[in-house]
DNA sequence: TAGATTGTTAATCGATTAACAATC
DNA sequence: TAGATTGTTAATCGATTAACAATC
């Protein structure tokens, strides 16, 4: 299990692994070849074969891959048994959706407070959990042992969040902004999730579909 | 313009070069190098010139891009003058959090219409778009010449939405469930946004560096 | 045993980085 | 002209695919 010098490529294809793992378990299969897996996937049977053993032999010679056992491996892998304490920063819109939307339990964290400076909604609620007094961050994150933040406030409040997280050794960060957290803290975890940039490239593709009708 | 076999990681960067050259603009930065470029975006300086080079000479050799110039064209090869319609469907917390919060005019589309099948919701409006009954969608696709979905519902209706859907000539979907799109219809156009997929990769990051103390 | 399918090495392909001549 | 910096070719690196011996 603690191979080291797994690919960045390889880790974010994990998580297809285990949603189509998941999947074939719900429908009993028990065992799968690297073939049927990577039809199902679309890509290519020794993709599937290389990814799965930079983590060890998890196959069969002559038999396939057993569907739960890999997909417990998977998790393993990933992490998905942790209870990561998180807070989440900014209940507008988009951290309003993740907070209410999002099965933290299943995905190895555990949402712990909500923030927000709006004075008008302090006191409410999203799924049990009050919405917080920013300023109380600090504290909170303290006395809480938090871990990593879920970053949903806009992007000119960001840097100065980041910065005030970072002061209480919270350095793992789920960004939705546009601030760059890598650019200022080299060493932070950073996920970001730049939902622009994804639609911009849907146009892209939209675009050239048309010009080569 | 009309460069083709321009690869996807290279326009999956523009949206990001886009997002930098117009911070640049609006501190009144006339020019830059590829040198500077790249320090501000953690890259290579040969990785912009190679990048901006797939559409052309937009440099002055001993001189660098013009940053206004170069920001208007990655703005046109990624398509943002467009206005493809689109519909949003699912209006729960994720649905609702794109159609208030996107700048879709920004982005190359126009979102031309919300659909759910809640009746409890229908009528209400979103950024002065009312929420229609999903069993219009078909006739209102067909009348509005829409083009693009984006895809909130749960995963069980996303099959069932995106066949209908795709029988009246949508085809580009900007996807927020698990379902697998592409699977089904190999020729759609789609992006896939999965939210826990990404949050599971973060997991694995902090797991990792965890071990690695 | 024969058939199936893995684990793993080697070959290919693509993307990134380095180098440098062209030129503003 | 000298200095700066591009455009572009060549070298390197990494990721994907193919091949096949090992083995269940």
């Amino acid at each position: 299990m603690n191979k080291e010098n797994i690919s960045k490529s390889v880790i974010r294809r994990l998580p297809r692994y285990y949603r189509f793992l998941s999947e074939l378990e719900e429908n009993d299969t028990e065992r799968i070849s690297s073939g049927k897996l990577a039809q199902i996937m679309r890509t290519t049977a020794s993709q599937v074969r290389q990814d799965l053993n930079c983590f060890g032999g998890f196959g069969h010679q002559g038999y396939g891959y057993s569907v739960s056992k890999l997909k417990d491996e998977i998790a393993k892998i990933l992490g998905l048994d942790n209870k990561f304490k998180a807070v989440l920063i900014g209940s507008g819109h988009i951290g309003t959706a993740i907070a209410a939307h999002m099965e933290f339990k299943k995905l190895g964290f555990e949402l712990v407070g909500i923030f927000d400076n709006n004075q008008e909604i302090l006191g409410e609620k999203i799924n049990d959990l009050e919405i917080n007094d920013e300023k109380n961050l600090e504290s909170f994150c303290k006395d809480n042992n938090v871990e990593a933040a879920f970053l949903c406030v806009p992007k000119s409040a960001a840097a100065d969040i980041v910065g005030r997280l970072y002061n209480c050794g919270v350095k793992n960060f789920w960004n939705f902004t546009h601030y760059y957290i890598q650019g200022d803290y080299p060493d932070a975890t950073v996920e970001n999730v730049h939902l622009s940039d994804i639609l911009m490239t849907l146009c892209y593709s939209m675009n050239e579909a048309e010009e080569n009708k």
